[in-house]
Formats: C-alpha cells, sequence, structure tokens
DNA sequence: ATGAAAGCGCTAACAC
DNA sequence: GTGTTAGCGCTTTCAT
C-alpha cells in the first residue's frame, strides 16, 4: 500500500508534485518527472481511486442494472458493456435484480453509497419507482428499450417496426394468412410496442386472420401458451413471438404435441439470441443489434457524465429479418 | 449528497455521534439516536462507502474475473455470486478478460486501484502471471476449480471422478467398447484432470477401446474434432466430451453427416449448461453443482477477508451423472 | 517550477 | 454519554 508519502519521500520532492506528474496537470521539471517516475516504480505505486473519488467527486465506477444474466439476451450485452468501459478506464458494478422489485432497490442504494458515475439501466421488468430513484439522486442514467418517453434520461431504443413488418411481409409471402402473436408481458411498455407493432404490420395485409396472446418473454412462457393455443377454435399456420426464447419454448411445446416445425406451424422470434442458431430446425428471428450497443451505450453515458448540461440524447437501433429454417410455406388452404 | 455535518448539524450533535449512531459502535442515548434518524431521514441521507473505506480499509466491494460472459457456463455462476455478495452487503466487479492474458492483467490493475477486499477468479484460461499478481499485492483470492495445488489460495475444486465414472460404466453397460473423449486445450490443468479421471475409468473396463482428442471448451471445437472423428480408422460408438459446448458441437456436427444422435453415436456431455435440456436429443451430462457454488465462493472469500490468518480453505464439489437422451445401447457387434 | 496545507466524508482514538 | 480531532490517500488553491 504506497501513497504518495512513500514516492515523495523515496524522489525527495513534495506530494504535490507526485499528484501533477501523475495526472500531467501542470509543468514539472523532465528531471523531477523522471525521479518520481522512478521513484513509483520502485515501490509499485498502485492508485487509490478511492481517495482519488473522494477527492475529486468522479470514481470511474458506472452500474449496470439487468433483469437476469441468465436469460440469454444479456451476456452478449453485459460484456459489450464492460468491454467499453475498461476501455475508458471505467469498471462496471453487475447487478442482476432477478425480476425482484424490493433487490432493484436495495441495488440502486448500493450503487448510490459506492458513488457510481452513472448507472446503465437494461431492465424493461423494473418499476418507474427504481427510475425515480435514480433521477432523485441525481444519477446519470441511460436507458435501455425503455418505452416511456416522458421519463427524461438519455436512453438507446429499438425500432421494432422494420423487422417486424419485414416478418410479417414475409409470411404473407409464404402463403400464411392465420398468424398469432405471442407477446410479453403487457405491463412492459416495450411489450406493448412490438404488439402495436404487429398489429399494424398485419393490418397492412387485408386477409390476415391474427390473434394476440400474452406470454412472459420466458421459455415456460412460450411452452405454455404453445399448449393452449392448440386447443383454440382457430388454429394459426404462423406465430410471431416478442423474443427468441418464447420461440424456442413455443417450438418445443408443439414438437411435443406432434407436430412438425415448420411445415405445420411456421414460427419467427425476436432478438436473434445465438442459441436459434443452434438449435433445429434454426430458428427464422427478428435481430436486434444487441452486440452494437453496448459500446453505444457506454459512449452516450460518458458523454453525459462529463457533460451534465448536454441535450438529451437518444440512439435508435433498427431490427431486420434473418431468414432460417422455421418458417416454410403454408400448406393450409387458407379457407 | 448530504454528509455527516448536515446530520450533525440538524440534530445538534456532533459528527462522531452520527458514525456512532449508524455503526453502533458505541452507547448512545435513546433520545439522541431518535434525533440523529430523523434528521437523516430527512436529509435523505446516503452514506458514501468511498470516504468508509478511506477510512477503515474495506470497500465491501469484490472482483469476478471471468474468461467470458457469452459461455454459457457463467451466467448462473456469477448470479450466484452477485446475490449472495449483495446479501451481504457487498457489490461485484464484473471483469470478463476473454481468453485473453493482456485484459486480464489490465483488470488486475483496475480491481486493486477500486481497494476491492478480494477477488474471485473463475476462468481456467489465466495464467500464473495473473495470479502471481494478485498474490503479490495480497490481495484475498478464491479460485475456481484451478487445479494447480502449488498455489497457496482458497479455492474450489470439483471432482469429477464420480461423475466421469458413471459416465463410463453406463456406455460401458450400454455395450460401448469404443469410447473416444474430447478434452479440453491441454494446457489447462482442468483438462488434464479430467482427461485422467478419463482414463482410468476407461482403464478398469478391459476390452475398451479408447483416443482422446483435443478440443478447445467451445462449441466450434466440438463441431470441427468430430468432423476429423468421421475420417479415423476406428470410428467410436461413443464420445465423452470435456464439456457441454464441445458436446453439442459435435453432436451438430454428427448429425450435419448424416448420422442419428444416439443410435449411431451416443454423446455426453459435462456442466449440465440449460442448453443441454433445450436441444433435442437432450444430452446426457456429468453435472457440476455450479449452481450451489456462487454462495459457497462468497463465503468462503468474506470469510479469508475477515480473518487473513485462516487456514486454507477448499471446498470440493462432486459431479454426477444425469442420464437424458443422447445415449442409447451400442449397436455395433463390437467386432 | 515546486511546496504547504486545506479539504473530500468518514472512523476511532482521546478527552471530558 | 458525547465532543474534538487526527488521519485515511488524494487534489488543488495559494504561496513562494
Amino acid at each position: 500500500m504506497t501513497n504518495y508519502k512513500d514516492i515523495a519521500k523515496l524522489a525527495n520532492v513534495s506530494i504535490a508534485t507526485i499528484s501533477h506528474v501523475i495526472n500531467n496537470t501542470r509543468n514539472v521539471e523532465p528531471l523531477t518527472r523522471q525521479k518520481v517516475i522512478k521513484a513509483m516504480k520502485a515501490l509499485k505505486y498502485k492508485p487509490n481511486l478511492y481517495a482519488r473519488g473522494l477527492a475529486i467527486g468522479k470514481t470511474h465506477t458506472i452500474g449496470l442494472i439487468i433483469s437476469d444474466i441468465t436469460n440469454p439476451f444479456y451476456p452478449e450485452l453485459v460484456k459489450g458493456i464492460e468491454k467499453a468501459a475498461l476501455e475508458n478506464g471505467y469498471n462496471v458494478f453487475l447487478c442482476n435484480i432477478d425480476y425482484d422489485f424490493k433487490v432493484g432497490l436495495k441495488s440502486i442504494e448500493a450503487l448510490i453509497s459506492r458513488k457510481i458515475d452513472g448507472i446503465i439501466l437494461a431492465s424493461s421488468q423494473v418499476d418507474d419507482v427504481i427510475i425515480e430513484e435514480i433521477i432523485d439522486n441525481e444519477i446519470n442514467l441511460v436507458m435501455v428499450d425503455w418505452g416511456g418517453s416522458n421519463i427524461k434520461a438519455d436512453s438507446i431504443v429499438f425500432d421494432y417496426w422494420n423487422g417486424i413488418k419485414e416478418a410479417v411481409d414475409y409470411l404473407f409471402q409464404m402463403k400464411h394468412r392465420k398468424i398469432f402473436f405471442i407477446s410479453g408481458p403487457k405491463q412492459h411498455k416495450t411489450s406493448i410496442i412490438r404488439i402495436n407493432d404487429f398489429k399494424n404490420a398485419v393490418l397492412k395485409n387485408k386477409d390476415i386472420y391474427f390473434e394476440i396472446i400474452e406470454g412472459n418473454h420466458k421459455l415456460e412462457g412460450g411452452y405454455n401458451v404453445a399448449k393452449t393455443i392448440l386447443n383454440r377454435k382457430i388454429i394459426p399456420t404462423a406465430i410471431i413471438c416478442s423474443n427468441d426464447l418464447t420461440a424456442i419454448g413455443a417450438m418445443q411445446s408443439f414438437i411435443e404435441s406432434g407436430l412438425s416445425i415448420p411445415s405445420d406451424i411456421s414460427i419467427i422470434g425476436l432478438d436473434n439470441i445465438k442459441l436459434t442458431e443452434i438449435i433445429k430446425p434454426h430458428i427464422t428471428t427478428i435481430e436486434l443489434e444487441r452486440y452494437k450497443i453496448g459500446a453505444k451505450l457506454v459512449e452516450i453515458l460518458l458523454k453525459r457524465i462529463s457533460d451534465k448540461n448536454l441535450p438529451m440524447q437518444r440512439a435508435i437501433f433498427s431490427t431486420r429479418l434473418i431468414k432460417r429454417e422455421s418458417v416454410a410455406v403454408c400448406k393450409d388452404d387458407n379457407k
């Protein structure tokens, strides 16, 4: 635990000089600088960012709040954020709130007490209360895919329209006329957005019969909803799911019921998680450019950190259809 | 940013009293305590853990170093660690070193500068140099599945023997006599351990022909190795893989080549990642009680933090075979 | 070009 | 039972 005092003694200068050579914050005689650097090396000096943070009020630390790292949507995102952060000299506190509001609140408190410079909030499960808590404490915040435009904070939003429209058009073109949508939980604004995009896309093509059924964005949800779908009066020939996990769960369920994918039912997911390329049939899905957004999130947050008065930042990421194996031409006569 | 001074002024007491009511570190008149608590609430006081850390030398922060959160082995582990940490008032810095030695070193430096109270090292990809750096800096350390017993640090090790023996016995009983093992990278000690356990298990049952082929513990590795296996003079009837990702990659490869799993080749994985229950056929695998170890890791680390002189801690987690669908009776005549 | 010293928010002797 | 104060490692103003 060597500190400025130690270095100062060894190099025969004052601690102020140490600080200035480390931070390049005023001119110092080349010779003095050398002495200091040599002393630092000799003593294997490691800065104490806590102390620095106390003095200047910045910790070079950010908090990342996610729903659940076990959900395959997140790892890639987390990796991207962490990488970008490290490259900029920041470290990230990871907080899995596990879909639990109380854990979320507790995490926020912990982050605030650790004086993080900002928070990336990538959990749509999160209640308004949590957001208010962050904003009340004047923590820099950037939100991922938070549908609410009433909140004044930087954000990244996904534009689902393009991908969903492509998906519906593609199914139409493959002769599907009975298309269901398994949504996410309706209390999430992002679920509503996807539902509306689906509706609008479907309404553009007349002759399509559609239903919207609520899932939960989890594997089990897709599985269960699929079971109920088979008991309906009208059975769809194709299904678009609000996320890939739902699509995979639904697919498993159909297969268990003796149906074939895609020959009996076509399925399209959303997210393009790695899994969609691993299971068979490979799943046709709507891609979110998830791998790109980590860097962007960090960029936005760091800009905000360095200038509180910046106008609100918002980045939009588009979506597109990726065709794989889970969609086939409809063999139904559509009568 | 309210602090002790503000509270003290409002409550009409000294800052020492504030500290003592917050930390319960000496008796204080109930009435005074009430005044202080009231003032704290009124001012929405949030402690500054940096300042506290500076004063007492503990930050209630730990670093978690992993190879790659995108590898399905990790999310569950990370989640468990983070949960246990939060419950104990700790936050965790996540460091994905992405199989890159330099990133690892940089991460260590960052963690040291942030004065973490300890590090959980869950990456077998990590070089000795990194471990030395941690130990040199007298950082509390607990390692996961690090085969080297020469390093004096707390650790959790997996006992692969039981699971691997069960796997081999099971295959033998299913009449398999040509069993290959696709290993992890041989420079990892944990790979070597698994290889040796496999060898020993196989040698117990005479009549088994076996080969060991090096993979890389990734999907692509399993895929590629499987291709080469089909070109060998002797083709196995069953394969045990050093991890599930390898097993899945190999399975995909075989299926692409027109073989059926398990009727043509039986496959067993290791780790029991969620994926093994999602893809078809569900993969028979050797389970690591991965979900349990997060809490144990945190427990070990916190014990070490609270007492540097504790004797070395080592927890052993067993493994066992989980039978699913990727193994069948060998239809080969074993001639 | 360099140094002395105050102060960041907190803890913990030491005094009373 | 409570207050005063030095000090944790660092930055930065003010002197020199």
